[in-house]
RNA sequence: GCCCGAGUGGCGGAACUGGUAUACGCGCACGACUUAAAAUCGUGUCUCGUAAGGGAUGUGGGUUCGAUUCCCACCUCGGGCACCA
């Protein structure tokens, strides 16, 4: 027998397959399974060995699916369109179109000796016009459509249009731009049209706005936050040469997926992938839910002579509604426009003006650095006025606020919420409790009451006084009750004194107030009781005498505050502390104080009803902002519309699609930061749009694609849909979890409300695999000069070797490094099993190979579907090994093995297949069903604990009953020293596991 | 700072729903084959102890007949978000 050449015999089946196209896939036959990679960008570097590994657990799954009947689509394409391209075009100068089929052949070629089962006549390109014509007709459908959130479905601009006619806007409810105005249908009707395409473009899905970007003079071009860093001042550079970098307001295409926020979280329900990927979806959308308040704005009589301007009321957008008592002083982003409305009233408008120049040049990364301390105006002149008190209270303007969440106001609750409280101190503005801390639940017939607690200093060496209860030998300060016509600090003074006979002084009152409910273990009740704090100091050191009831029943102990610290338990005390410290600041829930008639409710309710009382409304926000779709660069998408010389927007028509990249020499920046585009005369001549569309416009709808590949009437003809539906497995890295993933269940949730899809949700299951790291523990990358190369272990140790390895290195979904030592575990397997093939006969396989078989029949199959890979391979090394300490394996018995292992070493046992005689392919073989009579044993062994420590191990026999298995247990050898003389308690017993003695 | 996830031999890792911790692979040691080496095969390999037995799943507690698994606190690492009111 010829040693396992592996060169020989995958390059034969490669071939064999490739000839015979047995992964070729017709649509519409049977049940379908649709197993989907995510596809590659087409670097030019190359692959390292981590970038298979998705690639062979999708093959090996969809081969499996294959075997057991399905009709499997498993098709492979490139995303080609991109920074990444262009930069490596401008790099080599070589045209990014000529770079790209460079780089794909190179790509399929590494891919291809892996034994990959794509049906590579379904492949996509995403800059191949015929591709990117869909692209471009899916974005017009977008354009051309507008959200209502009344029917919660997009819908085409004519019927929106149609609306405008009849009866103005008044009575749409559709996602828009914030600042579209009223208008009747009459009014509707004396608009020009451009006036009119101006306010649809505020109703589109895909509109046309203006955003904030990173400009570059110097380059003459626009950064991504990412080519930008700091210099040594601080100011913000490009990472190549070094230039300064500003803020510059452009032009720019967006997408409106806030429309979609809530299908896109709730969606997320019903999909299985991880939990890891799905919460990072929920944070990015950041749903919350929260109160719509409105602020009066009065002017002040000081601004002579009194301009008064018609101020609209202030919106704020808040969460804690029930805070507003504690509202104290109002803070807008500086970028809020009632900052311009209100200018002329403004009596420090110079500094105001200033402060504002100063945010603008800040980049984003200096406004939202973790230490940056929180800066800010006070708006001189004005004032806002809390609608649940009527109290004026002053108005702010500060960078800590941001103007593109909520309304870009806030009311700031300093008490209750940090940011706002770190700002007050620093400004030292007012802060005023409105919601109590809780301490304990509320019990049946409580007292009510009002009380004190006092830290007592000792100036002489600076200890504090606590009184230790001699029943229950715990620390405390000193409590006591607020008599009628007191003040905290005077009852602190008094009870002081009563209880441990030393004179104090006030220092300090808190003015902070906590709820706490407890039992009164002397008294005999239940209180709720109201706690002020203070602080005090000993006027002299000497200690008069108290009340003998008091002596009896606590002492006077002198502790540092650290030590107090450490022996107190009792939370509320120690929240006494942290108010002591400064850090008077609550904000979790409890119930209201200083609130009017709201005082004493709980935090929940009286976010409603506060709500309801000052006219607010209940609303959802969310922190996820509309998409950018638009790339100032030339290799993209061209966005088929028409600007023309009236100002208006003309939009291509299907039949004129695809609207072709122009075919232009240079493609380098023109230096205006516009697209290269812009610099073509004959495209700027025609008016067409010289932005380009982002890399995620292809890759957003792919997978719909492959179902049709080569249709020209159609993305994919509606009966290709319907037979594949949505991907049933979809496998990638998990950085695309808030971009692709996001983007593309956008875009499905749209074609679906347009009804060419019918499914919501593109991708059912999704399976993210971790990083392959370096033998060092690093990234791969050329950097570190320690990249593996695939081409490398294939030709040393075979595809197949390859496979298993990666299959076998650890769990699916982590990261692990890469060991050179390792992989010969994978070569030596399949060496074994290639030399099996001699123990092969024609009659049945002994009794205990046979159950093993299917046993591991079993594990595979479920680990497979479970993409458990690494278990999987490891259950079929433990089966090599039991074959190889038998003498011989029945054919039929190898014939299976050979089977399950098919799926992830396909040459190996494609060649072994043919070698026992079979003429068909293995893989168009159908996977063997284990037999569960066959994987049932007739005894097991089981151990034997005596209190829960393995003593002894027995052999039972499956129709054994507990009674006769426990008598063995008790009975056996080992067992009889450890249980002598002693008294058997319990004995348990777990069918088929163990059983415990306990003595 | 907040929200997730993970900590098991020299290394990658396994352990079903709470039921014999360390499967499988690498490495290492010894042995067989060989003039020799490689390859291959066999045996051993958590730790202390001659043994009986004891101790180990990041640390400390708890629940349980029994905990890698459940609960509490802490430590370390990885990921996500980062002034989102």
């Amino acid at each position: 027998m010829k040693n396992y050449d592996h060169k020989k015999i995958e390059k034969k089946w490669q071939k064999e397959w490739d000839k015979n196209g047995i992964y070729k896939t017709v649509n519409g036959k049977g049940k379908k399974m649709y197993v989907l990679d995510m596809f590659p960008y087409p670097s030019g570097v190359g692959l390292h060995v981590g970038h298979p590994r998705g690639y062979i657990s999708s093959d090996v799954y969809a081969r499996m699916k294959s075997m057991q009947g399905y009709n499997v689509l498993h098709p492979m394409g490139y995303d080609a369109f991109g920074l990444p391209a262009e930069q490596y075009a401008l790099q080599h100068k070589i045209h990014p179109r000529k770079a790209v089929l460079e780089n794909v052949k190179t790509f399929k070629k590494q891919l291809s000796i892996i034994g990959l089962s794509y049906d590579w006549s379904r492949e996509v390109n995403t800059t191949d016009p015929k591709y990117y014509k869909w692209t471009q007709w899916i974005f017009l459908q977008i354009y051309n459509s507008w959200y209502d959130k009344t029917k919660n479905k997009a819908r085409p601009i004519k019927e929106l249009e149609i609306i405008f006619e009849k009866s103005g806007n008044l009575k749409v409810n559709a996602s828009c731009s914030f600042d579209v105005k009223f208008f009747s249908a009459k009014v509707w009707s004396s608009f020009s049209k451009k006036d009119k395409q101006d306010i649809l473009m505020k109703y589109r899905l895909a509109y046309e706005g203006h955003s904030e970007v990173n400009w570059c003079e110097k380059m003459g071009t626009v950064l991504a936050n990412d080519e930008i860093v700091n210099d040594a001042k601080g100011n913000p550079v490009s990472e190549r040469g070094g230039f300064p970098v500003e803020k510059k307001i452009m032009r720019q295409w967006f997408m409106r997926i806030t429309a979609y926020a809530d299908r896109l979280l709730s969606g997320l329900e019903g999909l299985d992938w991880s939990d890891h990927i799905k919460e990072i979806q929920k944070n990015w959308i950041g749903k919350s839910e929260g109160s719509e308040l409105e602020f009066k704005i009065s002017i002040s009589s000081e601004v002579q002579p009194p301009k008064s301007v018609e101020v609209g009321p202030l919106k704020v957008f808040t969460t804690r509604a029930d805070t507003i008592f504690g509202a104290t002083y109002v803070v807008l982003a500086p970028e809020h426009p009632l900052v311009n409305t209100l200018k002329s009233n403004i009596l420090n408008q110079e500094e105001v003006i200033k402060y504002i120049k100063l945010i603008k040049n800040k980049t984003d990364e200096d406004r939202t650095k973790n230490d940056k301390e929180k800066t800010g105006v006070e708006l001189r002149g004005v004032m806002a006025i809390n609608p649940a008190n009527g109290k004026e209270v002053p108005i702010w303007i500060a960078d800590y606020v941001l103007a593109t969440y909520g309304t870009g106001a806030v009311m700031a609750v300093p008490a209750h919420d940090e940011r706002d409280f770190e700002f007050a101190k620093k400004y030292n503005l007012n802060i005023k409790q409105s919601v109590m801390p809780v301490y304990g639940n509320s019990v049946k017939g409580e007292e009510y009451r009002y009380a004190v607690s006092a830290f007592v200093k000792r100036p002489s060496d600076g200890k504090y006084l606590f009184i230790k209860a001699k029943e229950f030998n715990q620390i405390s300060k000193v409590y006591g009750g607020i008599e009628e016509g007191e003040n905290p600090v005077l009852a602190g003074i008094r009870e002081v004194f009563e209880e441990t006979g030393y004179k104090t002084k006030s220092v300090t009152d808190f003015g902070f107030s906590i709820q706490s409910h407890f039992h009164h273990p002397h008294k005999k009740v239940n209180r709720k009781l109201i706690s002020d704090l203070v602080e005090l100091e000993l006027i002299d050191e000497e200690q008069y005498e108290v009340d003998e009831e008091e002596a009896l029943l606590h002492e006077v102990v002198w502790l540092t505050l650290d030590q107090a610290k450490k022996l107190i338990t009792n939370p509320k005390e120690l929240y006494d502390f942290e108010i002591r410290e400064g850090k008077k600041c609550f904000t979790d829930d409890g119930v209201l104080c200083n609130s009017d008639n709201f005082s004493g409710i709980s935090s929940e309710a009286a976010r409603m009803q506060i709500t309801e009382f000052v006219g607010g409304k209940i609303v959802t926000k969310y922190k996820m902002r509309d998409a950018i779709f638009a790339r100032q660069r030339y290799w993209g998408e061209p966005i088929p519309l028409r600007h023309n010389l009236d100002g208006t927007i003309t939009e291509f028509k299907e039949k004129d699609l695809p609207l072709e990249l122009p075919n232009v020499k240079s493609y380098v920046s023109i230096g205006t930061g516009e697209s290269p585009l812009a610099g073509v005369k004959s495209w700027v001549k025609e008016g067409f749009e010289t932005n380009t569309m982002p890399g995620w416009a292809g890759s957003s709808w792919y997978f719909l694609r492959y179902m049709d590949p080569l249709n020209s009437k159609q993305f994919a003809s509606k009966k290709a849909i319907e037979y594949w539906r949505e991907v049933d497995m979809y496998v990638g890295g998990q950085e695309h979890a808030t971009g692709h993933l996001l983007y593309s269940r956008f875009w499905n949730n749209f074609l679906f409300d347009l009804g060419c899809v019918p499914f919501k949700e593109p991708f059912k299951r999704l399976k993210n695999q971790g990083m392959i790291l370096a033998t060092d523990g690093r990234k791969m990358s050329k950097r570190w000069n320690n990249v593996i190369n695939p081409d490398d272990i294939v030709n040393n140790y075979g595809a197949d070797t390859l496979r298993i390895y990666e299959m076998f290195m650890g769990p699916f979904e982590q990261s692990l490094p890469w060991s050179t030592d390792s992989i010969i575990g994978s070569r030596r397997f399949l060496d074994r099993i290639y030399r099996i093939q001699e123990k092969v006969t024609n009659t049945k396989s002994i009794l205990g190979v046979e159950k093993i078989i299917h046993k591991t029949l079993k594990k595979v199959s479920e680990d497979i579907e479970n993409f458990a890979f690494n278990t999987a391979v490891s259950s079929m090394m433990i089966l090599v090994n039991e074959i190889e300490k038998s003498e011989f394996i029945g054919k039929n018995d190898f014939k299976i093995f050979l089977q399950m292992l098919a799926p992830f070493a396909p040459h190996i046992t494609e060649e072994l297949w043919g070698n026992i005689g079979e003429k068909k392919s293995i893989h168009k073989s159908s996977w063997p069903k284990w037999d569960k009579k066959k994987i049932i044993d007739d005894v097991i062994k089981i151990a034997v604990q005596v209190n829960g420590k393995v003593r002894a191990e027995i052999i039972i026999s499956k129709d054994m009953t507990e009674e006769e298995i426990k008598d063995v247990s008790l009975k056996d050898k080992n067992i009889v020293n450890w249980i002598l003389n002693k008294e058997i308690k319990r004995i348990i017993y777990v069918p088929n596991r163990i059983v415990n003695i306990v003595v």
